[in-house]
DNA sequence: AAGATTTGACCATC
DNA sequence: GATGGTCAAATCTT
């Protein structure tokens, strides 16, 4: 996974690197917090989630701003709360026969994802439980085309589709195709009141460690590269439906409460894993709307290991834990696109 | 035994 | 008619 892949120019092979770097850090921490409360695990896989479409997204150029795709114009316009509901608890209609070819389909979102193991069969977890319905092989491809749909379109009618194909360029690459919006309930981490402290756990404190020593995330490259299409102005798509409207400045990357409750009620709802619910939740992110987001996911897993308490300035942000380990967080001024983020371990 | 995957067939669209 | 998306029976896995 040392590979970065050019695709569209040098400047976003630096974030790559940085974010695939990322990737494998939170992978182990969702490992090696296995005894530990669910909402790391959660938090986990979010961060886990983002960075993956964030990656996705940047090798394969899929913007949602500049370029109209190709497939149509049925890309925005969320449907919302017009989802087209399989009315819950109908039986007599189990899913309607649906043949149809899906080309301009709405929520429609297409992302670039590496596999989960580097050669893996598969894409990482996107954080939804997925089965399996069948596999063609597509004309011009060197690899089947996988399709899957939501677990629990039975038992709750979710009708979020996906399809996966690898890509003929490079095999450890998925295109990923999400169909649908996430209707299901599942693993919502609703189990509430099941906050603790998760900063007795020595694993989870060095690999966040790692993990938040190595964020230094830089987009200079990006917004430098316009380029192959990009400035700081180019947006792509991005799922989040806790952030739209929001501008960068408002949405303050450490301004999160730093009590449990507050951090675990926001959750689940600010950050929504699935990128199949962004299909009629498209927002426009910039790179540094990224950052903002992993920030945000990474504030509160520090929250949820240790740290209960933030110092926040206009540039520079300090988590002091319980066991004299800080996070710092320092937000260059001169350069709004960089962020370095470090610990401290007495 | 229940749930998931595989795979050939069916059907709608191009 | 070719292609892509889905169904459903058969098979596999847990």
């Amino acid at each position: 996974m040392e590979a970065v892949h050019e695709g569209n120019g040098g400047g976003s092979g630096l974030v790559v690197t940085e974010l695939s770097h990322i990737k494998e850090l939170v992978k182990q921490l969702d490992v090696h917090l296995g005894g530990s409360p669910d909402l790391c695990k959660l938090l986990a896989q979010q961060i886990f989630a983002v960075t993956e479409r964030s990656i996705g997204m940047i090798k394969s150029g899929h913007f949602n701003g500049p370029k109209r795709s190709a497939a149509g114009a049925g890309l925005d316009s969320p449907p919302l709360s017009a989802t087209p509901s399989p009315v819950s608890g109908v039986s007599n209609t189990p899913f309607k026969p649906n043949k149809k070819r899906k080309t301009s389909e709405k929520g429609r979102h297409q992302i670039r994802v590496s596999s989960a193991a580097g050669g893996a069969d598969a894409p990482a977890d996107d954080g939804h439980s997925w089965r399996k319905y069948g596999q063609k092989d597509i004309l011009g491809a060197q690899h089947p085309r996988a399709y899957y749909r939501c677990t629990y379109q039975k038992t709750q009618g979710c009708a979020a589709t996906k399809q996966v194909q690898r890509a003929d360029e490079d095999p450890a690459l998925f295109d990923v195709i999400y169909h649908g919006e996430h209707t299901c309930v599942h693993k919502t981490a609703a189990a509430a009141g099941m906050v603790q402290p998760a900063g007795q756990n020595p694993d989870a404190q060095s690999l966040l460690q790692s993990l938040s020593s190595s964020l230094t995330v830089k987009t200079e490259g990006l917004t430098a590269a316009g380029t192959q299409g990009w400035s700081t102005t180019t947006p792509f798509s991005f799922s989040s439906p806790a952030v739209s409207g929001m501008t960068p400045a408002e949405h303050h990357p450490f301004s999160t409460p730093s009590t449990p409750e507050n951090c675990f009620v926001s959750m689940p709802t600010s950050l929504e894993p699935s990128p199949a619910t962004s299909g009629s939740n498209h927002m426009c992110m910039t790179p540094f709307h990224v950052h903002s987001e992993l920030q945000t996911m990474v504030s509160a897993l520090v929250e949820a290991t240790s740290m209960p308490a933030a110092d926040t300035e206009e540039a520079a942000f300090s988590y002091w834990g319980f066991d004299d380990s800080a996070l710092h967080v320092n937000n260059l001024d001169e350069d709004v696109n960089n962020f370095d983020i470090s610990t401290f371990f007495a």
